[in-house]
RNA sequence: GGAGAGGUGCUCGAGUGGUUGAAGAGGUACGCCUGGAAAGCGUAUAUACGGUGUGGAAUCGUAUCGAGAGUUCGAAUCUCUUCCUCUCCGCCA
């Protein structure tokens, strides 16, 4: 979430940028304003009563030490007052605190100056494009009934075990996924990242620190008996790693990456869009995550955007970035910028990474900050990205790559799968 | 799952009702000392919020000793709830 501090003193730009993400934030904005106004007050009078009840304390204990009996218990009689509207006020800075926290986790974080207006995906912009367009056989299929042809992907066996969404790998198709995992991690570890091996559930705090948690409750699977969440994301649990942390400045920045399955409950649609492989309840992941401080972050996002296209790249897919608009953009983005390959069967860009930078709404919530030389503290910068995504992959290398022989297996995977073509 | 012990600052560790935000030690940083280093000596070393205030600073107040609630004029210290850790037993990959 966004700080009060920021919100307060720049309060007319903060309405304005809230516009670019479609949100109107003049009234909310404004009771944020108002409501810290009587923060303070409140906190100001608590603080000179408690003052005062802690002053009499003392003088009570000296008195009794003293033996001065009466004097003591005069002395006490005058702290039941105090103590009734320190309560009083005590009480009521929390509730100032609950509403306000209630409402400045509905703002949405600023978007960069560099985001392009817009309200749909229509009106995210091609930032850079590469990779060569397959040119398919005559009788080429998509994804899903490759799979079936080869025998890699069970879609009703999934359905029979758990339901839909949740597909069985089978022989080369089980060890397509196991080899994107290996190739995807090793190629994170190379550029620098720390290789983590996180929980699959967490427990509220943590859903609570990145931000699933209160409002996007529905899209995680949980576990009622022992309150816990099945992951969306790696980004939960190792993000949270970094939850009311204050980090060395040196040690900026954390590098760390991880695979993990995900669990998206997602009630979405049923139909053409979620077909295949194309939305999930489980699938596979691997996440960079990076904390940085507040100066560099811009430098690091291209990084971590570079470092992705060089995947896209290796893995020979036609690929293309684009910078998302205010109004595709996440609740808790200040820029994102997405990867999109094509499947060709499918005559389709399918979305398989999203890279973002967060600026300090995360590292605000999370209680993530950094103290450096200056020995101030100050709040991280925090960005993600996938590094990547199993299934829209997969569905692309099985369409782009299909041939009359079976399907080809691109250079830089061969190593990791053992095979060079499924057949 | 049963029985017991315990959770204090960056770390270890003292502290069982009254200037204790917290002794002592270690670590770290800076300074002195040294030709350089070690040792030694000195100083510093939590966070948040609020007040006054500044070029930067500074300074005062409040809260925080796992978390939450309570008793009390006053709680790290007493009571309750809860979370977590450890030991023994049971169960189990």
């Amino acid at each position: 979430m966004l700080t009060l501090k920021y919100i307060t003193e720049n309060t007319d730009d903060v309405i304005a940028r809230l516009g670019k993400k479609n949100f109107d934030g003049t009234e909310i904005i404004n009771q944020v304003v108002e409501l810290d106004r009587n923060r303070k007050i409140t906190q100001t009078q608590l603080d000179n009563q408690s003052a005062e009840m802690n002053n009499l304390s003392k003088e009570i204990g000296l008195l009794f030490k003293q033996g001065k009996q009466t004097e003591a218990a005069e002395a006490k009689e005058k702290t039941t007052r105090l103590k009734d509207e320190i309560k009083l006020l005590d009480d009521r800075l929390s509730e100032i605190e609950q509403s306000l926290n209630l409402l400045l986790v509905q703002i949405p974080n600023l978007p960069h100056e560099s985001v392009p207006p817009g309200k749909h995906a229509e009106d995210n912009l091609i930032e850079r494009s590469g990779g060569v367009m397959p040119e398919l056989p005559e009788n080429a299929v998509p994804h899903w009934d490759l799979a079936k042809k080869y025998d890699l992907i069970d879609f009703e066996l999934g359905v029979k075990i758990s339901g839909a969404g949740f597909p069985v790998y089978k022989g080369k198709g089980a060890r397509l996924q196991r080899a994107l995992i290996n190739f995807f991690l090793d190629n994170a570890r190379e550029a620098g990242y720390l290789e983590i091996q996180p929980p699959y559930v967490v427990n509220a705090a943590s859903g609570y620190g990145t931000g699933q948690l209160p409002d996007k409750e529905g899209q995680m699977y949980h576990c009622t008996i022992d309150d816990l969440y099945l992951i969306p994301t790696a980004e939960v649990p190792v993000t949270n790693i970094y939850r009311d942390v204050i980090l060395d400045e040196k040690d900026l920045p954390v590098k760390n990456t991880a695979y993990s399955a995900c669990f998206r409950r997602e009630a979405g649609s049923y139909g053409k869009d979620v077909r295949g492989l194309n939305r999930l309840h489980q699938f596979d992941k691997v996440e960079i995550v990076q904390i940085q401080h507040p100066e560099k972050s811009y430098d690091t996002l291209n990084e971590m955007v570079s470092y992705v296209q060089t995947l896209v790249e290796k893995l020979e897919l036609p690929w293309r970035i684009l910078r998302l608009c205010g109004g595709d953009m996440s609740f808790t983005s200040a820029l994102t910028f997405d990867f999109e390959v094509f499947s060709a069967a499918q005559q389709r860009w399918l979305e398989v990474s999203s890279v973002s930078n967060f600026e300090s709404y995360q590292a605000n919530r999370l209680k993530c900050r950094f103290k450096g030389s200056d020995k101030k503290t100050q709040l991280c910068h925090t960005l993600n990205g996938s590094a990547m995504a199993l299934p829209r992959i997969v569905a692309a290398l099985l369409e782009n790559n299909q041939t009359p022989d079976g399907i080809l297996i691109p250079k830089a995977l061969i190593p990791y799968t053992g095979f060079e073509i499924i057949d």
